[in-house]
DNA sequence: TGTACATCAGTGAACGCGCGTTCACTGATGTAC
DNA sequence: TGTACATCAGTGAACGCGCGTTCACTGATGTAC
């Protein structure tokens, strides 16, 4: 209810209207994907839970797949900015620090946002194909771990095939740092998604009673031997 | 069509009519699984694939949950025998080609059963709760791990707090192996299944073109680090 | 400043579809005497 | 060996439900002159 302000709103009255309504279209969406998981989120179920008619969540997203496209870049964004957040927060040549911040904080995302977690780093969803839209919101977790073993500048032989085999990681490094040491990051993310989905999944399951304290350990292990 | 056996056959012709159309059901469902994923399986195209009523298929499952349970059960049956299979075909005091041969056949059943891997090891199916048959079919692949880390006799510290948060896992080995030993064991196992997850779902498009050669190289480098 | 028109948000009914599950039933196959 | 009965597989209709999407519509909000 914008009464008297001097300045024209931002971009008008309706369009800040808008925004609200699209936010709150996506946040009824998270809450039902966290009740019910990803495939069985429903348009009508959001606009029941919102009191508008289905047919209205139409004028803010034109499909469901679009709407599935929104809360997946929201949720790369999400654990993207917390990843980030953590690297910043350390002191940029203690390398020991900022890869276990990092970890730290992709753990911390799946635990505070399990059904987002499992969203982009479950299954795909059956049917939907990611548009070009996701890659750049996708890649900031791996690129901040990348780029947190290229200041490191990891030790490391060469090799020709694993050179080829990881391509475009390479390039993406300026092939500053050798192909050993960079699949040594590959394998260190790989095993960060690996604890975690095990852990999320229910894997650990009877096993692993406190999967907190062996994830630190391995983390600290792990950093050890990737970025010192 | 059995005719003119002259021994009975085996538990009857009824019963034996029943497993192969139990079979069949399961195959159908397979391949349903493989075009549409895991929450969409419906059992009334189960039924029209096979040219019956929809009623029909409760003859053999008394529900869609319960078709569920046999299809992650087989799926689980199926990696654990490729898994125990590899693992039998080495020199039990080969503890670097033990491993290798299990984190290889297991990466071999994710890519010839993409949909059977995600069925197990990805999001959990919303609505679906594992009954207690699943478990034991579930560890094999953990169980199989673990013992070849075991026969390996790993070195490695002790630590009270890893000790505790792993009590279900030391118990199982009969605390044959110090934690930090066995702790190194579960991140293997999180770098076998982060990587072939990672692969399998998508996160190494445009990075990594050969995951083959990737996962090679990481394993050789993992078993030297875990079980040499 | 006021008027005429264009844009937009939201409605409610409808289309066409698929789903899991139940139920009373018909025949065929097995079993007991 | 033959008969009477019980068991089982499979049918087809029905119940009650939810879904994504389209469409013509009503009012309210914005814009141009």
């Amino acid at each position: 209810m914008p009464e008297s302000t001097v300045t024209k709103p931002a971009q008008g009255y309706r369009a800040r209207v808008r925004a609200e309504l699209t936010a709150e279209i996506k946040a009824a969406a998270t809450r039902q994907l966290e009740a019910e998981g990803a495939t069985s989120l429903s348009l009508r179920a959001i606009a029941r839970e919102m009191g508008m008619a289905s047919s209205a969540i139409y004028r803010y997203f034109p499909s469901r797949d679009e709407l599935f496209t929104a809360l997946i870049i929201d949720a790369y964004n999400d654990v993207g900015d917390r990843v980030e957040a953590a690297d910043a927060a350390c002191a940029p040549t203690n390398y020991h620090d900022r890869f276990l911040g990092v970890a730290k904080a992709i753990r911390q995302f799946a635990l505070d946002s399990p059904h987002q977690y499992a969203l982009i780093y479950g299954s795909p969803i059956p049917g939907y194909k990611a548009p070009q839209d996701t890659i750049d919101p996708a890649v900031r977790v791996p690129v901040c771990l990348m780029t947190i073993l290229v200041d490191a500048k990891p030790k490391g032989g060469k090799s020709k095939k694993l050179d080829q085999a990881m391509a475009g990681l390479m390039d993406f490094t300026g092939h500053s740092i050798t192909p050993v040491a960079l699949a040594r990051g590959v394998q260190a993310w790989g095993e960060i998604m690996g604890l975690i989905s095990l852990e999320m999944f229910g894997h650990f399951e009877n096993a692993i009673s406190d999967p907190a304290v062996l994830f630190d350990h391995a983390m600290g292990e792990l950093a050890d031997r990737v970025v010192q």
